[in-house]
DNA sequence: GGTATTTGACCACG
DNA sequence: CGTGGTCAAATACC
């Protein structure tokens, strides 16, 4: 079992899929080492994902994530602020939020968001310590509209057990359908999970609390999978896994997660 | 009335 | 002592 793992995919264009991580995402994460020696003994790697799990280092605790982007995505998590101060040499006053559930399940997750000085119309927000809670309540249900595929870069599909707030859809994803089943697509008894949907026709499913962030990178917005999955002695991500619209598994995907294990 | 947000005070740290 | 992060009372909202 490793601290913990941090895993990004990016989604740079529409028919590839890129394994850069260099984009907005500036965060202190660490990836871990491979978890099996035998996971991948018969896949191919490509270099870049080769050069990338040399790279892999466990994340130290807290962990914390710092990313710049234009939409302000309903994470899936509840937030509680708790305070807004005006940070020196900066114009915009930064909030400070904690989980809601922090006194209840004492979970220790705290998030910073501020507005970013050259670009006022984007946001700084910076993710600080594990979510331990279990929150059923707020799991983002997303559902694009994919009939249009030109003028869009991203479609979403979240499927959890629970709903998202319908004003905050409408506020952040105008162009959404409603027209979906108000009840939640998973079983109540099954395990908590999420189901990403991308345009390309890749499909990501997660066993356990996950956030799904919209990014903006090189004037191009993707699409990156931001998971850790808790455990006594941290996190592993084996549960991750990629399909594609034939569910068949996406190998490099797969091993690619396998180098965040 | 319960819950969330606002905002000045307080505190820890460099 | 200045700054950033948190607390908590007051206030707003539903």
């Amino acid at each position: 079992m490793f601290d913990n793992t941090f895993s990004v995919l990016s989604f740079s264009s529409i028919n590839e899929i890129s394994y850069n991580h260099t984009g907005d995402i500036q965060s202190s994460s660490n990836l871990g080492g491979q978890k099996s020696e035998d996971f991948n003994k018969n896949i191919k790697i490509e270099p870049q994902v080769e050069a990338k799990r040399r790279c892999c280092k466990r994340r130290k605790i807290p962990w914390t994530s710092t990313k710049v982007t234009s939409t302000l995505v309903d994470d899936g998590y509840a937030w509680r602020k708790y305070g807004q101060k005006a940070i020196h040499h900066t114009n915009h006053q930064r909030s400070y939020y904690r989980c809601t559930y922090k006194f209840d399940q004492g979970c220790e997750a705290t998030k910073q968001v501020q507005k970013t000085d050259d670009e006022p119309s984007k946001y700084k927000i910076t993710y600080n310590g594990y979510h331990t809670c279990k929150n059923h309540l707020r799991g983002p249900e997303m559902i694009f509209d994919s009939s249009n595929l030109e003028d869009s870069s991203i479609i979403l599909s979240f499927e959890t057990k629970g709903l998202i707030d319908e004003k905050q859809v409408d506020s952040y994803f105008p162009s959404m359908k409603h027209d979906q089943p108000k009840e939640a697509l998973f079983p109540l008894e099954s395990t908590y999970s999420q189901s990403v949907l991308l345009q390309d026709g890749i499909r990501a499913e997660v066993f356990e609390p996950v956030s799904v962030e919209l990014l903006e990178y090189e004037h191009q917005e993707m699409i990156s999978l931001e998971t850790y999955l808790a455990g006594n002695d941290g996190y592993e991500i084996d549960n991750l896994t990629l399909f594609d619209f034939s569910d068949n598994l996406l190998n490099n995907a797969q091993d690619e997660l396998a180098c965040c294990n």
